[in-house]
DNA sequence: TTGTAAGCGTTATCAC
DNA sequence: GTGATAACGCTTACAA
């Protein structure tokens, strides 16, 4: 079935058949009956492929992400690909895994696919150096590229972010308040986010002058027993801490089975705080405090952003969102 | 740029540009080479609308799934794309809810991308009833359609699965072996696979003479503490029970929570086993004994099935896996 | 309001 | 080997 079977059978020609099909006003009632009537009775729709060759657009997005399978990520993807349907898009999923090269390829991939815009997922996609961000740059001159949480200042990239080194420093701030002196950083990435995360830990040490404590776990993301065994390792060695803030509700985990491991009672000899408020943070007994990044809003607005600048080639450059400290288990009244 | 420009450029017809894109053997290395350098030079590529309208393909795949930020759907995912990635196919992400009305949508909404196949991952798409599933025979008449955890004996349509029955089935034998037998069955899902689990629990329950104890989770699939504080009630109201069999890790976990808030001690007082073996089951303390039932394999073959059916028309039509479990800390040796 | 015809950028079938 | 040229199925001026 193609528009011209359809333009037959209605006894119209092809352009009114698109006219109907594209909603175009200048249809009388009458035809655009006649041709519904038929569209539906054979039960046509359009080629795809024919009319992205027509309009240069297929209305896909691409969404990019290291490993969509990370609870975060993979909570970020849900959310978009929600909202994108909702305003009639699609999306081509892609995990570009961390290397700079696979990520040079996926990005040629989703170009090639011809996407109407990019969205890379994570923190993870700014590197420090600028060249190292060239890639970037290239694609935005074909494609609006929208950065969750990551800024990078270039034409056609947007970014939306949660103010991670805000959020990091008050929780650091009130758990000190609450009495808690020697508190251990725990992190496993130095990525845009990731040091603002912790510049917010540092910034409250300093400001209350207290020594800060840092442990850099270098394994899988998901190795919570590898996490755990990294902070049992300090503890022989002599370290003593009261307090805990994780970059992630992983790593905060990590932490809770270290003191259940060593029969520490939680949150009076230890008092923890996670990031992501993910689900993890429900996982274990007490549950975790934890930092609530807004995902879900922040999604939202890079979505709208998006949409604006498919429209109207124009949209929030940079947005900022602050985050919440949601009260669990793992620490006393802060 | 388009193959117009090249061909002028390098002295040569569009065909000619077009065989050398296409790696086509009727070309002179001279001219092929000649042809490579403006393309190079000029960055060309092809226009996939047009090379998709020629081909009638743009190589992409549609994945389906009621809520991508499911850890197990997340995972199957990332699997499955890497996977189609590595056979040069692009993936459309579709997240569908568990309404069928919304399902029929997502479907439609693929089949008018027109992807070369569409994968259907998690057991939640099979219905107990025939018509519920009708709308999947009709997708499948257009498009080769892949069940991941879930079967359906129709034309062009291919099943992988997990053995869930017998998984439960010997799990549920080796804890009655180990000297439990009052073993709870916590579940939050009547699919074709949720039946299947609890099948193989009744089954060695009744093999062994014991009386089944079956408990059913209505809410949401991450409220851990809503699953939590129903095990509560339970205990409150007088059931005992030394052994639980979950459905899913998540349940797992709160009848962990559930131990805990109760001050038993695991696996002493309780024995569990959880489904998935997911990330959670390194979350509590101890960790998880749980079922593997192979999802990275599922994937793999599932795509190989999918590869074979799109270039040979012709692929395995339904293949089971069987499952491992995975024995941690919350059992005793089994 | 409707129809004609020219794109859109490929692939593929012919000739030569 | 290479080059015209006809599909592929739509959108959209431009005419009528």
């Amino acid at each position: 079935m193609t528009i011209y079977d359809i333009s037959e059978k209605a006894g119209v020609s092809i352009a009114t058949v698109s006219r109907v099909l594209n909603g175009s006003a200048n249809v009388s009632e009458e035809t655009r009956q006649r041709v519904l009537d038929v569209i539906e009775k054979y039960e046509y729709t359009p080629n795809a492929f024919a009319r992205g060759l027509g309009l240069n657009t297929m209305r896909t997005i691409g969404i990019m992400c290291a490993d969509s399978s990370d609870l975060y990520l993979a909570k970020a993807i849900y959310y978009l690909e929600r909202q994108l349907r909702e305003n009639d898009y699609r999306c081509i999923l892609c995990c570009s895994g961390y290397e700079l090269d696979t990520r040079r390829e996926s990005l040629d991939l989703l170009l090639q696919q011809k996407v109407d815009g990019i969205i890379l997922v994570g923190s993870n996609y700014i590197y420090g150096q600028a060249a190292q961000n060239k890639y970037i740059l290239d694609a935005a001159l074909t494609t609006p590229i929208m950065l969750l949480n990551g800024a990078l200042d270039a034409p056609n990239v947007y970014s939306v972010l949660c103010d991670d080194y805000t959020s990091v420093q008050e929780a650091t701030g009130r758990m000190i308040a609450s009495g808690i002196h020697d508190i251990l950083y725990f992190y496993n990435s130095d990525s845009y986010s990731g040091k603002r995360k912790r510049s917010g830990y540092l910034n409250a040490m300093e400001t209350h002058g207290l020594e800060p404590m840092q442990e850099f776990f270098a394994g899988n993301h998901e190795d919570i027993s590898g996490m755990t065994e990294q902070l049992l390792r300090l503890h022989q060695n002599g370290q003593a801490f009261h307090g805990l803030i994780a970059a992630d509700d992983t790593l905060a985990l990590a932490a809770v089975k270290y003191a259940q491991t060593l029969g520490m009672q939680i949150p009076d000899d230890l008092s923890v705080i996670g990031y992501n408020n993910s689900i993890l943070a429900q996982c274990c007994h007490p549950e975790l405090t934890s930092i609530d990044n807004k995902l879900e809003a922040l999604c939202q607005h890079l979505t709208d952003t998006l949409m604006d600048v498919l429209t109207d080639n124009y949209g929030i450059k940079n947005t900022m969102f602050s985050g919440d400290l949601i009260l669990r288990g793992t620490t006393k009244a802060l």
